[in-house]
DNA sequence: GGGGAGCGAGAACGATCGTTCTCGCCGATG
DNA sequence: CATCGGCGAGAACGATCGTTCTCGCTCCCC
């Protein structure tokens, strides 16, 4: 049993590694078995299909990024410094040698149209991810159109330091945070039209 | 040449329409000939390879993209509302039937580590977008610091909107870049380390 | 020790991909 | 009117994909 979940987790890491580098489709079920170390036949037994893997891989950097987040949460005291942690966050992250943009937005794009099943965790992603915003920003005192907002810059960090391949977005997402949280803790009930 | 300019132009047409809706490589050539009602030999002595067609389709895409800023834009009198613009024409077009996210985004995320020039492409759009702002924000008196703030408004409210699926990712961009601009012309010569 | 169940390794299958080739028709030219 | 070049339509090709099957070994139970 333990070792079923040892494979289970083995396939899960290769996938992934290989999904995020190359894209999905770029990669073959023969590539991750490879990776793996496995028979393909465990492949399939433990994942019924590709699409099936797709969704595995995806939960499973759902919890990285969640695990990574909460870390960098962890070590600010207020919830201002906990906000901006994320962009910190993400800056170590862009730094990466193998950074490629966000694993769920390449997921999206590539086969959101084509597989449900991936659209809907990727959509899962975001909306946990805004959720965890909206606590830390309702801690704050501050209106909830901060929240959407503070996402927005994180997210369009993601794509720029990917395309762009420049890391200091996360840089300018902090910077404008923190400009947005003094204003939005400064005039906390009214939202322009 | 009149006649093979119409051919390309439908082909590229087709294959914009095809490739975005599905993704790249969920398009067959086939697909795209159907859709393009040509022959594929006429595909093939246009674009010598579906790499060329991406290309193509994307350089095609980035006009629009132009296009469809500049006329948002023409309509605003100051450098601002030019600016706040931007979030307008993207409010319209996420309320699209079949708005899909940012094809560049999608593109790369798909191709990018796979085809160097779709990855160029990407990358080309999305810095004449991030010179564009910075001439805006130059022209209103603002650090550049806040050209890059702006754009990552853009690029999240692009992501934000296609994966989550709210169509009002662009006011709260929109919102947001009016909170930044404002603070951006109240102090305009010091970064905060 | 013998037999059978289970698993590792990889061949095989049908489908589909990007790309090229063949065939048959058409209009222009001497 | 006969001939020939060029183009439309689609078959064909090799490669590769996701998925399944076969073979042969090994390990466990009686």
């Amino acid at each position: 049993m333990t070792d079923l979940a040892t494979d289970r987790d083995r396939i899960v890491a290769a996938a992934d590694r290989l999904f995020y580098a190359r894209g999905i489709q770029s990669v073959g079920m023969d590539a991750v078995r490879t990776a793996a170390g496995l028979p393909l036949k465990r492949l399939y037994a433990e994942f019924p299909s590709k699409d099936a893997l797709m969704v595995a891989v995806l939960e499973h950097r759902s919890g990285i990024w969640d695990a990574g987040i909460d870390d960098a949460a962890g070590r600010a005291p207020t919830a201002r410094d906990k906000l901006l942690a994320v962009y910190d966050f993400l800056d170590g992250w862009f730094r990466d040698d193998d950074f490629r943009g966000c694993g769920f937005i390449n997921a999206f794009g590539e086969m959101g149209a084509v597989s449900p099943a991936v659209a809907e965790v990727a959509r899962a992603q975001k909306e946990s991810f805004q959720r965890y915003i909206a606590g830390l920003v309702a801690e704050l005192g501050a209106p909830p159109a901060l929240a959407a907002q503070l996402a927005l810059l994180a997210e369009g960090a993601q794509t720029t330091a990917a395309i762009s391949g420049q890391p200091d977005a996360a840089a300018h997402a902090r910077a404008a945070a923190e400009v947005l949280i003094d204003a939005a803790l400064a005039a906390p009930a009214d939202t322009a039209a």
